[in-house]
Order: C-alpha cells, then sequence, then structure tokens
RNA sequence: AGGACUAUAGCUCAGUUGGUUAGAGCGCAUCCUUGACAUGGAUGAGGUCCCCAGUUCGAAUCUGGGUAGUCCUACCA
C-alpha cells in the first residue's frame, strides 16, 4: 500500500469494473427500492449542485442495495428545448446562419448532432461522481418511447377537457419568440421612471393624468378607470377621454381594482399587454388592441409614425411626442419589478397569441390531497406549506413553446382553422371522417420541456406499457431534489402521475439546500464563482481555473473581475482530493438549511479523513497479513477489544437512524467521529501493547487481530455509501481476511445494529482508563514536557475499582502515557511534590522534581480550581433553590446532588495539592 | 403586502422529547519527525447561544414581540 491515500488510482478503476460487472441493475428481491434521477439537461454539464443532489441519491441507492433492497437507480437526461436551441442558434449564429436559413427539418438534425456529441458530458460526470446508477436503463426525454408517452398524455388530457387552446395573454420573450410559462419569468426590482400623462377630456375642458412605467403601451389603451369610490373622479365616469397620438377616444369606466393612493388616483388601461388590464377588459367588455410584433416592435394597429419602431425606442418617440404637446406632467423615479425571461434575460411582455393550455386547477386537486393524506411527504416538512401555497392558488399552465426542439404538439389544423388532435395525421384524417384532399398542417408548437419532464417517474419505466419494471419500481421510494423545482417539476408530477397512474410517483420528496460559494453567493456562470465537482476531485492549476471561468464572457471587465477574485481566492489553484472526499464534504453539509455554503477548506479536511482511514488499513494490514488472526485456536477478548466492538454497535445504530432520517450531516459526522476519535486515537493505540508485548498470550493477540480486521472490515461496510471507492479498494484485501467473500463490497449486507452489542461495562472502564492518560497527557502537554520522556507516577486514594483496574491495564497506560514505575502511594504517606491529575477520587502524582516549575504547576491548579468553584457554586445555588428540589425530577436532583460531592471533593484535593505546593 | 427560513467559537456548522461543564471540523497558540498516518500526534486558548419580555424549579431549546439577513409568493399602473 502506497503511503498516503492516492485517489486517481483507484477510482476509475472501480468504476469501471462495478459497471462492467452489471453491479447497479436491479439485484432483485422481496422489496423494491427506487429512485428516479432528476433528469440533468443532456447538452450541460453538471455543476456543485448537482454533485451534491447525486450524492445523497447515491447513498441511499447503496444504502439500499445492500440493506437487500431490489434497487433501481433510474438514469436519464432532460432535452431542454429552449435551452439547447439557444445554444444550437448561437452556434450557427457564429458561422452566420439563422435557423430559418436551415429550415425546421435540418436545424433539428443539428441539434440531435450537438447533443450527439456533447451528450457524454454528463454522464462521465456522473460516473466520476461514483453515481451507481443503472445505465442500461438511460432514457432520454426525447426517446422514442418517452415521446409516446407525451403524445399519448396531451391527447388524453385533451379529450378528456383538461388540455384547450385558447388566446390569452402569455409571457412573451420577443428574443427568443417564444411562450414562457410564469415560472421561467422573473421579476426583480429595477430602477425605472413613472411617467404622468396628461389625458384631455373629450370635449376639451380639462384633462385627466394617469401614470404608466410603460409610456408605448398607450398606443394600445382603450380606457381609464378610476375607483368607483373616488369622488375626485365619479362625475367622470362613463365620459370619453381624447387618446393623445391615436385620435382614438376611450371611455373613463369605474372599477375596484383601481389603488385610489396610487399615482393619480387613474390608471391607463391597455388590455392586450398587461395581465391587469386584460381582466379588467374582459369584465367591461372593452376592446383589445395589440400593438406589437413577435419582436415586441410596434405594428400597424399604432400611427403611421411608430409601425416597425422597437418597443424601447417607441418608448422614446411616445414620450418625447406627449413632452412636445405639452401633455407630459411630471416624471418621477420608480422602482419596479421588471419581468425577464429567466433564460434570455430579455424584458418580457405580455403578448395576445394562441396557446395551449393544461387546466391546472382540475388536477391540482387530488395532487393537494395526496400531499394532506400524507400519501407524499416533504423532507423537512415545511416545504409541504409551500407547495400548499403554491397549488390552491394555481394558475393554467401554458405548455406550447414556439421552438423547434422538442416534443411536438400533435394537433392538426385544417383551411378553416379547425383544429384535430391525434396521434398522427392518419389517425385525425380517420377519427374525423376527413376528405383526403383536405389540406392538413401540423401545429408548428412543440410542448413545454416541463411537460414531458412532468411523466419521468413513469415514462422510464416503460408507460404506456404496462410494464414489468413500473411494476416493481413505481412508486418510487423517493425524489431528490432542490427546492427551487417545487412547483416547475414537482408538483407537476405528482399532478399528472396521479392522474394517469391513480398512484403518487414516490413516497418522500426530500429537499435539499442550494450550493452556494463559500461568500452564500449563488455560484453562476456570470458571477464566475463556478466551482466544477471534477475540479475538485482531480485537481486544477490556477491558470487552467481562471481561463475555465472567463472563457465566452460578453463583457470584457467581468473576465477582469472574475480573473483577479479566482486568482485571490486559490492562489495555487485547486489541489486534487478525489471523489470520496468530495462527497463526504456533501453529506458533512447536509443538514437541514435551505443554503449550503460550500467552503473548500472542508474538503480538505475530509481528504485528510481518507487518508486516515487508508493509514488505519495500513496499520491493520501491517500487523495481520500472514499472521494468525483468530482462525487457529480460540481467541481471548480484551477490555479494549470488547470496548470497540461496542463503540462500533453504537455508531451503526447512529449511522442507520440519520440515514433513516435524510440526516447525511449527522451520519457522515458519527463515522467521521468513530474512525479517527475511538478506532483510529484510542483502539489502534491500545493494539499495540497487546501485538508488540512478547509476552502476551497467542490468544490474545489473535483476538486482538480478530477485532482490529472485524471492526475495520464492518466499518468499511458502514462507510461505503458515502465513499464508495475507497472502502473498495481496502475492503478487497480486508474482507477476505476478515473472512468475508464476495467480488465487492457494493453488494455486502450492510451492518446492522444489535442490542447486546453496546457492552456498558467496557466503556466504562475505557472511560477511566482515558481519563487517567489524558490527565497525565494533560501534564505533560502543559509542563512543556517532552512527550518522549518516561514519566513515574504514584497514585493516591483511589477505591477498591480504580486499583483492580489499573491493575489490568498497567501496560496500556504506561505505553499510552509513556509512564515509568506506577505505585501505590501508602495511606498515611506524605508523597514528594508532585503534578496533580483527579480522576474521579483518584489522585495522580507526577513527582516534579527537576521536570516540573512549581510555579507553572501552582498557576495550573490555580485555574483548575477556579474552574471547580465556578461550576460548585452554580449548582449549590440550584441545589439550594426549594423549589427546584421540590418540583424537578428525583432523577436530576439526584444528579446534581452526586455532581456537587464529587466537585466538592475534587475541589478539596487540588486546595491541598496546592496548599502543600505553596509551603515550599 | 403576505409567508417561509436563518441568527450558537475567528470561519463553516451540529445541538434529538426543556435539566450537557454548550460540541465538531477548519483556523489559532505551544510542544513533538516513537516503528499506520506531518494529509500526522499531544495540549491549550476561544462563546452575552441576535435583543427584549413571558411560561417554567430550570430556556440555546417552548411562547410573544423586536432587530438583521436570505428567499418565495402577490395585481400596485
Amino acid at each position: 500500500m502506497e503511503k498516503t491515500f492516492q485517489p486517481a488510482d483507484i477510482e476509475t478503476r472501480w468504476y469501471q469494473q462495478w459497471e462492467a460487472s452489471g453491479y447497479f441493475a436491479p439485484q432483485g428481491g422481496e422489496r423494491a427500492y427506487s429512485i428516479m434521477i432528476p433528469p440533468p439537461n443532456v447538452t450541460g454539464s453538471l455543476h456543485m449542485g448537482h454533485g451534491f443532489q447525486e450524492a445523497i441519491m447515491d447513498a441511499l441507492i447503496r444504502y439500499h442495495r445492500m440493506c437487500g433492497y431490489n434497487t433501481l437507480w433510474q438514469v436519464g437526461t432532460d432535452h431542454a428545448g429552449i435551452a439547447t436551441q439557444m445554444v444550437v442558434e448561437r452556434q450557427l449564429a457564429a458561422q452566420g446562419i439563422s435557423r430559418h436559413d436551415l429550415g425546421r427539418e435540418k436545424f433539428v438534425q443539428k441539434v440531435w448532432e450537438w447533443k450527439e456529441e456533447s451528450g457524454g458530458t454528463i454522464t462521465r460526470q456522473l460516473r466520476r461522481l461514483g453515481s451507481s446508477l443503472d445505465w442500461s436503463r438511460e432514457r432520454f426525454t426525447m426517446d422514442p418511447g418517452l415521446s409516446e408517452a407525451v403524445q399519448e398524455v396531451f391527447i388524453r388530457l385533451y379529450r378528456e377537457g383538461l388540455i384547450y387552446r385558447g388566446k390569452r395573454l402569455v409571457n412573451w420573450d420577443p428574443v427568443l419568440h417564444t411562450a414562457i410559462s410564469d415560472l421561467e419569468v422573473v421579476a426583480e426590482e429595477e430602477q425605472g421612471q413613472l411617467w404622468h400623462f396628461n389625458y384631455p377630456l373629450a370635449g376639451g375642458e380639462g384633462h385627466v393624468t394617469v401614470a404608466t412605467t410603460r409610456p408605448e403601451t398607450m398606443l394600445g389603451d382603450t380606457a381609464v378607470a378610476v375607483h368607483p369610490a373616488d369622488e375626485r373622479y365619479s362625475h367622470l365616469i362613463g365620459r370619453m377621454v381624447a387618446l393623445p397620438l391615436t385620435g382614438r377616444e376611450i371611455p373613463v369606466i369605474a372599477d375596484d381594482y383601481v389603488d385610489r393612493e396610487f399615482g393619480t388616483g387613474v390608471v391607463k388601461i391597455t388590455p392586450a399587454h398587461d395581465f391587469n388590464d386584460y381582466e379588467m377588459g374582459r369584465r367591461h367588455g372593452l376592446p383589445m388592441i395589440n400593438i406589437f410584433n413577435d419582436d415586441a416592435a410596434i405594428n400597424d394597429e399604432a400611427p403611421e409614425a411608430y409601425r416597425g419602431l422597437d418597443r424601447f425606442e417607441a418608448r422614446k418617440r411616445v414620450i418625447a411626442e406627449m413632452d412636445s404637446l405639452g401633455l407630459l406632467a411630471k416624471v418621477d423615479a420608480h422602482t419596479l419589478r421588471v419581468p425577464r425571461g429567466d433564460r434570455s434575460g430579455v424584458v418580457i411582455e405580455p403578448y395576445l397569441t394562441d396557446q395551449w393550455y393544461v387546466d391546472a386547477r382540475e388536477m391540482a386537486r387530488p395532487a393537494i390531497a395526496a400531499v394532506e393524506s400524507g400519501a407524499i411527504q416533504f423532507v423537512p416538512k415545511q416545504w409541504e406549506n409551500t407547495y400548499f401555497a403554491w397549488m390552491r392558488d394555481i394558475q393554467d399552465w401554458c405548455i406550447s413553446r414556439q421552438l423547434w426542439w422538442g416534443h411536438r404538439i400533435p394537433a392538426w389544423y385544417d383551411e378553416s382553422g379547425h383544429f384535430y388532435v391525434g396521434a398522427s395525421e392518419a389517425e385525425v384524417r380517420a377519427d374525423n371522417a376527413l376528405a383526403d384532399d383536405t389540406v392538413l398542417r401540423q401545429d408548428e408548437d412543440v410542448l413545454d420541456t416541463w411537460f414531458s419532464s412532468a411523466l419521468w417517474t413513469f415514462s422510464t419505466l416503460g408507460w404506456p406499457q404496462e410494464t414489468p419494471e413500473l411494476a416493481t419500481f413505481h412508486p418510487t421510494s423517493v425524489l431528490v431534489t432542490g427546492f427551487d423545482i417545487i412547483f416547475f417539476w414537482v408538483a407537476r408530477m405528482i399532478m399528472m402521475t396521479l392522474h394517469f397512474r391513480q398512484e403518487v410517483p414516490f413516497h418522500t420528496v426530500y429537499v435539499h439546500g442550494l450550493v452556494r460559494d463559500a461568500e452564500g453567493q449563488k455560484m453562476s456562470k456570470s458571477k464566475g464563482n463556478v466551482i466544477d465537482p471534477i475540479d475538485l476531485i482531480d485537481g486544477i492549476d490556477l491558470e487552467s481555473l481562471v481561463s475555465k471561468r472567463t472563457a465566452g464572457m460578453m463583457q470584457p471587465q467581468l473576465a477582469a473581475r472574475i480573473d483577479k477574485a479566482t486568482r485571490s481566492q486559490f492562489p495555487e489553484g485547486i489541489a486534487p482530493y478525489g471523489t470520496d472526499a468530495l462527497r463526504f464534504t456533501y453529506f458533512s453539509l447536509a443538514s437541514t438549511g435551505r443554503d449550503i455554503k460550500f467552503d473548500i477548506g472542508r474538503i480538505e479536511g475530509y481528504r485528510n479523513f481518507c487518508n486516515k482511514i487508508w493509514n488505519a488499513a495500513r496499520y491493520v494490514l501491517m500487523n495481520c497479513e500472514q499472521q494468525d488472526c483468530g482462525g487457529d485456536g480460540g481467541v481471548e477478548l480484551g477490555l479494549a477489544d470488547r470496548w470497540i466492538t461496542s463503540k462500533l454497535q453504537q455508531t451503526t445504530a447512529e449511522v442507520t437512524r440519520a440515514v433513516a432520517s435524510y440526516r447525511f450531516d449527522l451520519a457522515s459526522q458519527a463515522l467521521y467521529e468513530f474512525v479517527w476519535n475511538e478506532y483510529c486515537d484510542w483502539y489502534l493505540e491500545l493494539s499495540k501493547p497487546v501485538l508488540w508485548d512478547e509476552k502476551a498470550s497467542a490468544a490474545a493477540k489473535r483476538g486482538t487481530r480478530q477485532t482490529l480486521l472485524h471492526v475495520l472490515e464492518t466499518t468499511l461496510r458502514l462507510l461505503h455509501p458515502f465513499m464508495p471507492f475507497i472502502t473498495e479498494e481496502i475492503w478487497q484485501t480486508v474482507g477476505p481476511m476478515a473472512g468475508k467473500t464476495g467480488p465487492t463490497i457494493m453488494l455486502q449486507p450492510y451492518p446492522q445494529p444489535s442490542h447486546k452489542g453496546v457492552d456498558s461495562v467496557a466503556n466504562a472502564d475505557i472511560e477511566w482508563l482515558k481519563g487517567v492518560i489524558v490527565g497525565i497527557r494533560n501534564i505533560r502537554g502543559e509542563m512543556n514536557i517532552p512527550p518522549g520522556r518516561e514519566l513515574p507516577v504514584l497514585l493516591r486514594n483511589g477505591n477498591e475499582q480504580d486499583r483492580s483496574r489499573l491493575e489490568e491495564n498497567a501496560q496500556f497506560l504506561k505505553k499510552l502515557a509513556k509512564l515509568g514505575d506506577i505505585s501505590w502511594l501508602p495511606p498515611g504517606e506524605e508523597g514528594p511534590v508532585a503534578a496533580t491529575a483527579l480522576v474521579g477520587e483518584l489522585e495522580i502524582l507526577v513527582p516534579m522534581a527537576g521536570l516540573i516549575d512549581k510555579d507553572a504547576e501552582l498557576l495550573r491548579l490555580r485555574r483548575e480550581i477556579e474552574k471547580l468553584e465556578k461550576e460548585l457554586a452554580r449548582i449549590r445555588g440550584k441545589l439550594g433553590n426549594a423549589s427546584f428540589v421540590d418540583k424537578a425530577p428525583e432523577a436530576v436532583v439526584a444528579r446534581e446532588r452526586e455532581k456537587m460531592q464529587a466537585l466538592q471533593q475534587a475541589l478539596e484535593t487540588l486546595q491541598e495539592q496546592e496548599r502543600q505546593l505553596r509551603q515550599l
């Protein structure tokens, strides 16, 4: 074995072997356990958030696989309509080609080519993370099978009246030329202006003043509105206003929606370009004048002077024109929330178009009930509130997108605009008895990518066919996801699955936090603070990191800043830490919070932890290979052996409990603590005096070796779901030595906690031993006595148990605390001048002669005494309180009394010691 | 505007049903290349548990109010 752990050597080797051996596929068994991967964008790459999520899923999957479940982790990717189409369009644009130059068919062909070319990135990354996905069942949302499912769902929902087509206001992206759903719009506060325009009253006596943040929309105004109870304007209701610039006259209407306090209390109404105005327009039967084209440039409905102008250019012109007419009353600075497309970043326009919708309200009802009844549970539970809040106020879902990349809507139009929904043109003709010469044209639009993702849990298993996989693995066990897509994905999956399968898609939704950078900033390409998980595994030099982060930046000044920040944050680049360390870091951060700040410092600690495991194994092998480890003859198990076995049981119970409650941070902490602070720090040290003692019995040595191996082997299995690679590598050697057979640790049984395993006698004895050793080390450490120097020790005032414990453990004490002679001070005999440590009543005296400075020891005693005095005072106060003694439970009071007695005694001893020292 | 979450050591975070001397890792200080590991060992310093009030014999923990931060939802032109 190498002296230090070298992850790079072993990781890919083991992964290939596991995959080639088919270990990732379901292994059969009574109980099924399944997880569907949230499908990443096929043309994207994994970021830290993915890495986190995959690690959690893999831990769950490996854990349950080892527990004997028939385990499926379904892998697959998503076609990511808008994102992917944008990427390919950008590539074409670089060659001066637009998708329209190519035409639909060729463009889609290009996208498929790009998918083939880039699709490997994700799957490569998933493998590097150690994810034990069943690659033989890999799916893609645009696969024939999944496409069939999409079509089936669309047609059935349409026939059930749950999908409809309608002319509505949608969120229109004027750059991408598509509608997007409410969820794909992000509204951030931006600094803008509020323009006040005077609209003259028809008839020429005065005006009303309206305020707007989007002056250009006045060209489409069809009314102005006031509050019905607003006395200032009640006389105007029903009168007409001369809309400037257009020559149109529009009515003054009254509507409750108007806020009398805001602006002038008069609102211009543009039903075709504002969601609220749209509703009001419908209430009042107002005409809807659409003034934009698909680019959000002014169309022919507007006065000639504005036609063809971009919306922002038109805005300037409108303002200038109003100003010159003397109708611009004032301009205020105004903060408003500007809606932007989450992909394109451009300002979204409410735009009147024909789109397809899902009647979400209808489908939400059972979906709400499923969570209310507990059929689906969120972890942590509070996310259920978020889910309910959204579901109870759900809006119809606009599912059509004006894109070329995606599932084309199975609807055909004849020349008079009638449409027919069906699986194919032929079927539509047959079903509707259309003549052969009727010209039909398929809907140009595709479906929202989330529409196909919503079917993911069952479409991947072969639906609409009733496959054995569906029967076995659906509903799935748990969905692991971030809270940011509860609405996008989780809610829609629940709705679709309940509707088409009459069962839930998953029993549990585990919602994890979002990975942020060390400052708590969201990781994003434009901020340049993204870390590629692979770079943490393999390491990356500074120059490569800088160029990776600044590549393809549109704004050079941004690149310069990122360059600088990266250099200061990672002056040495990033060291290679390996997958196991990265994964363990993820687990340690996976608590219940919403944000996960990824501090690079932590991964280093867990790299060290890997090394610790590695070296512990090295030690075990050095001492056990070619040795009798309990195979021949009997074994004798000493105190240390019984103790570490007991601790192992406790750890097993803790880890099992933690995994059951999705507390991977607690699981990883329990494992870390056990391996490092118990097994390595104490047990390995305690094994040395046995193994290296020529006088120790062969049976004791066998017992120690057996325990070393048994505990290590069990620990490896406990650790395996969290650190798959290092555990497999070591287990290959250690497993057989511990009597295990089998080709891989992956398929070994997971350790189960047993009640009889906890040995409280051994625990207490070792605690005593540790107390003595730490007491002496403390003196050594504080007095700067070199660790190599043997110390003589005198004991005083111990009880019978102290005496027997000493007798049994003298050799351990001598070795671990580096002691020379240990002897009891006869009663009544005055000992030498000494430094003191206390373990219960037992006094441990380290003679100071030539070793210890008197003042230093006095100082040390003083500190200790003060600490005890403070604590004693606190407890005395407590016990002096009559109502405490009366009302607190018996056991609590008794414990406090015991504590007080122990403290008093310790204090007296130390004070006596101090007196003696002073007298010198 | 409504709601959620967060606030504990210099930093990142644990702290189960109220009773702990409030913990861990990293960092820091001192010492140490003893034969698993310097990616190591030993020891130590470091806390007004955000603030105020309440419930209680007892509050980091429960309740109410406040402050700060993060986020989500919402129709303010």
